[in-house]
DNA sequence: GCGCTAGTATACCGGCCGGTATACTCCGGC
DNA sequence: GCCGGAGTATACCGGCCGGTATACTAGCGC
């Protein structure tokens, strides 16, 4: 493996175990095996590093997403291929979940938010439009997509979080119970 | 108001913004207009403060969710009831949650984490013991208690980060409409 | 008035932070 | 064989980090 991906992979290593700020550059090129100017060469700032690692990282997230939640007219099943790409995501990424979800929920002013802030802010659009869309459907849903986009996605985390801490697993059998629980309750 | 509680003040009013580990002490103390003796005289340490600042925050949360989750024969009254304790202590306390939200989902080796983790892991025993009790009146739940207690809270949390970016109002009407949707779904 | 303690300030510590100036090596193009 | 650029290491920068040794002051018990 190439000196770039090494950084790459060490990076996430330690940044999702004990975060963005915690961990200096000197830790990571240890770690890598590598001195401080290589990763100077090939991300020109610690930021630069931490951009390209959520920027590479994400992108099958973002391209199975994007395919995902096109409606096309059956909104159950649409809605368990978006959790089904999550969890598929998740379980492939399990490290750079926790830490693009920490990231998330980190304060509004610091440079691991911004870091993902357009990132999440593309896949809430994408939710909100898939139940725009479906709205035509069930007309009952109407005006309330926003609401449901972030409930929706609030779910998927909640689920991939107990996950990540050893309370679920990730399968078929739980895509389907999440979606039938969005739907009808708890008492379904 | 005494420099003890003006470092609790201000430290909250910086760490909620820019996240525990940018903000050093230092700034903390020439914000307050003091020196950084005072605070470690009062504090010992920069962890120590962040301890002190969760538990007196949050004793607030944790009393009214002692009550509040003392189930008594009706799930959809206790469950708002939870929920109403929560959604005030948000109001109330927006910096405060939003900190204490994000130190939730820090690296599990983060000084943040370990700091909010014991708090949270009480809530979430409390909340299962909820609904352990309400199984017995509702047999088709059973066994479910900690899933439950898992997404009830994600919900929770879910709305309160709407509201912390603008896109909620966290009132009477909105308690409501959560239990009702975490017991019948989006389509009730 | 004396002594003790709480509270506070000045001035300092070693160490790590992100980042870089400089120089070397290695390799492909010609 | 020579040139240029990509990649890498050594050694260094100023500045901030969390934390503290020391000394002063104000207030209280007696």
């Amino acid at each position: 493996m190439d000196n770039r991906s090494t950084i790459l992979v060490r990076a996430l290593e330690l940044w999702s175990e004990r975060g963005y700020d915690a961990v200096g550059v000197q830790e990571i090129v240890d770690l890598a095996g590598i001195t401080k100017p290589t990763l100077y060469h090939y991300f020109g700032s610690k930021r630069g590093l931490l951009d390209a690692l959520i920027d590479e990282r994400s992108a099958a997230l973002r391209d199975s997403l994007a395919v995902a939640t096109e409606y096309r007219g059956d909104l159950v099943l649409t809605l368990e291929a978006v959790v089904r790409a999550y969890f598929d995501f998740a379980r492939k990424e399990g490290a750079f979940y926790r830490m693009q979800l920490g990231f998330w929920f980190a304060p509004p002013k610091s440079d691991e938010h911004a870091a993902v802030l357009s990132r999440n802010l593309g896949q809430h659009a994408a939710l909100e439009r898939l139940f725009e869309a479906a709205a035509n459907d069930h007309g009952n849903m109407r005006g309330r997509h926003k609401a449901y986009a972030a409930t929706f996605l609030g779910m998927i985390n909640t689920y991939i979080g107990l996950w990540l801490n050893g309370y679920a697993s990730l399968d078929d059998k739980l895509v389907y119970q999440a979606v039938k629980q969005f739907q009808h309750g708890i008492y379904s």
